[in-house]
DNA sequence: AGTTTCTTTTGACATCCGTCAAAAACCAAA
DNA sequence: TTTGGTTTTTGACGGATGTCAAAAGAAACT
């Protein structure tokens, strides 16, 4: 739910005027690595455009920490349920490295959105291709074998294995962090 | 993504209206147990509302039935992804009992979003409730047991278990159907 | 009722994977 | 380079679940 307009409103598609009309009302900040950027119980008020960096979104559960989501340079991240509801957050979203953020307020997101409609129609798309993405990975979830999913990570998503923590990729595909090293240690 | 407005649209929640304008278009048809509603291959161009009986929606993965989703009395069915977008479909429906169905082209259905606008706000609602069952169900395959997810669907969908066959459950379940008659036995 | 067919249960066994614990490798700072 | 902390790997073990095969039970048909 969270990172809804992530992973597809890559700034670059935009028109000149709509790229324009955020970097006005947007503003930059800087974090350190293991930062955290929204905790469990807080309101998140803002979306934010990564501009370099990594993070990750996680929750608990059993006492563990469940990786769901890992957001890179370009994309645009927030925990989703809360900034459009207004509910305190169930999700942790933390830096991985040291970042460059951007972020604009709820309210001037939704004055852009109504000045640019090109800005409406990206959010979304981007709401069904992250569905779309979270459809497969169920699936994965359910049929594949730990070997065949981190298989599947290391074709479609090297970046996350080359910049995540061991332990946080194990959790994003839902196996134990021993698992995962055995499984890279056969291939 | 196919039963996206299963589930939701339950209609005694509509206007009288609205309702009539339904009955004005739609079609009744009988089906007989087993029925295949739609393929693997086809395009499905229409949308079904059952009234009496239920089915189910399975793929083919590995060699095996996998059912994804069931339906009842009173939900909206369609091969979703095929219907909204021409393409073919991956999914097949079929009966599990003989059938009373009320079907609407996607033109008609379109015309008739068009006219009631009460109907288009619960479609966009059906699809978020759709998918919030989808990352539940997500968070429930890679972390709970096979016992949980039969107590969670024993509590939340007790009707699935009274109507459909076990092996049908089992694979809805993500686990074999040996797993679920032993897991049954225990409780 | 008797036969056939489909569904569910039971048994035996192998395997994948999690857990716990310890060792090894890696990294950063002094 | 040494030290201390973090991350990754390795080992031993047990439990949950899949698979294959057969038996038992239900339902449908004659």
């Amino acid at each position: 739910m969270q990172q809804l307009l992530a992973h597809l409103a890559n700034f670059h598609h935009l028109s000149a005027t709509a790229r324009e009309a955020i970097q006005a009302c947007v503003t930059e900040t800087v974090h350190a690595k293991n930062d955290m950027l929204i905790t469990q119980g807080q309101v998140c008020r803002y979306l934010y455009f990564l501009e370099k960096g990594c993070l990750r979104g996680y929750y608990h559960l059993d006492g563990k920490e469940i990786t769901h989501w890992f957001g890179f340079e370009q994309d645009f991240v927030t925990s989703f349920h809360s900034f459009t509801t207004g509910q305190p957050s169930v999700e942790n979203i933390q830096l991985m490295e040291g970042s460059v953020l951007w972020s604009i307020s709820r309210e001037a997101l939704l004055k852009l959105l109504d000045e640019h409609h090109e800005l409406e129609r990206l959010v979304r798309i981007a709401y069904e291709k992250y569905y779309l993405r979270l459809e497969e990975r169920y699936v994965n979830a359910q049929f594949k074998t730990a070997a065949e999913r981190y298989e599947q990570l290391l074709e479609q998503s090297p970046h996350i294995l080359e910049r995540a923590p061991l332990g946080y990729v194990a959790s994003y595909l839902g196996i134990s962090q021993e698992t995962l090293s055995r499984v890279r240690g056969r291939i």
